[in-house]
DNA sequence: TCATTTCTTAACGTGCTTTTAACGAGAAAT
DNA sequence: ATTTCTCGTTAAAAGCACGTTAAGAAATGA
């Protein structure tokens, strides 16, 4: 490791933005703040940061616009922080290109984590067929792409096809949320309906087989009314 | 029948072929011979031979052609034999998937040692769980493939052709599913269509002679909706 | 040539997979 | 507090993949 990593904090409230600023620095990241759109977008621009962090409720534009705006020529991760009552924002925000959002008000730990997470994936994910090839391992679980098989405690677990194709899903993007629409299409393909009830019986399936306590899971959660998140390999 | 291994010869030379016929049936091999590209490209289509045996230059097309062809859906050993003795040929021959390359003129004991080689190296090359070399096992299971026979208990099992492929295929690749698709490719060649209905008779047919229960099998299984996949030693 | 083996196609039943439906618990919204 | 939405869970229906048998076609060998 040797660069900084930077980041772009967009929040319009001082307090919050100042706390940011501080735990990244803490960190040992490289910050930029915007209070605005206009200047957000000005400062990625011309920054090219390594990631954005963005809070989605902007006094001169529409967050989303800004995701739309930087997804247009860029990959550069960008998380987003919505207030608990805009709920339906943040899976538009996914959509668009986000890659994680927070709800307000979170931890600096989840958040760095986070942070962490979505750089990872920035770095080593530009070949994607690498994350198909090998093992993904998380606590007792573990996922032979090669064999296409899984595996709790060293012990082979029977997937169907579908059930398999979830899990590789969500284990190559582990660690960040993929919301049910992107999900059902990936597997179902684009004509698929907005209808999750398929995405769900599967998901009490695989958890049944996979998971101790189904009903407590540790593998893979879910983030109510945005998608599921599959717990990240330690490595 | 026992069980030959099959080699197409392409030469345009009629001396050169016909000796080559000669020297390798008399060796025990079932021989097919090709004079130019297109036909080359036909038989081994439709063939499927343990190897092939190519001459680079041939009146309508670049022999080298002929090897990105044939890599393109499979990995059936090709010997590339070349008058011209320059360095460049044997290079670029390589780089496109050929396994060996013999100059003119050369010896039948070469030739037919360097066929060997490329036969034993496709039959099981990469393969970490089998005790002797030539030979695979697992359970009560062997399959021995410099002779091309499969054993249960000691005792010979009697596979045809197209069973033996299938077997040996798999074997070459134990521990991992094998598509339809793919197995179908390697047995038939490239013009086979996706109904794997042949293949279903066929691994039928095998599972009745090396499965003790073929209903519960314990050295191929199904993986429904995938393709097959033959059990690993375990260590 | 005939006899035998092997390959391919066809047909069908079984069991697994996928999908749909229904309901209850719990979270979120009002 | 109550209403609404979301999600998990179970069960049943629908759909389909696979294994199996048999019979015809093709290849092989005497």
């Amino acid at each position: 490791m040797s660069n900084k990593h930077t980041i772009i904090v967009v929040e319009d409230e001082n307090s919050i933005l100042n706390i940011l600023e501080m735990v990244f620095k803490s960190s040992g990241y490289q910050v930029y703040t915007a209070k605005n759109g206009k200047e957000a977008l000005m400062m990625i621009s011309s920054y090219c940061p390594d990631l954005i962090l963005l809070d989605l409720g902007l006094p001169d534009m529409d967050g989303l616009k800004i995701i739309q705006s930087v997804r247009s020529w860029s990959s550069i991760p960008i998380i987003v922080v919505s207030a608990r009552n805009h709920e339906k924002d943040k899976v538009t925000a996914l959509d668009l290109g986000a890659d994680d959002y927070l709800t307000k008000p979170f931890g600096t730990a989840e958040l760095l984590a986070r942070v962490r997470t979505a750089l990872r994936h920035a770095s080593g994910d530009n070949d994607k067929n690498k994350a198909y090839e090998g093992t993904f391992k998380v606590g007792a679980l573990t996922i032979d792409y090669d064999k296409r098989q899984v595996f709790k405690n060293g012990e082979n677990v029977h997937l169907t096809q579908n059930e398999y194709k979830i899990v590789a899903l969500l284990s190559k993007y582990s660690g960040k949320v993929l919301t049910y629409d992107f999900m059902m299409k990936q597997i179902w393909g684009p004509n698929i309906g907005s209808d999750n009830r398929i995405l769900r019986v599967n998901m009490a399936n695989i958890r049944r087989k996979i998971e101790t306590q189904p009903a407590d899971p540790a593998y893979i959660f879910t983030e109510i009314g945005v998608g599921y998140r599959m717990a990240e390999e330690k490595g």
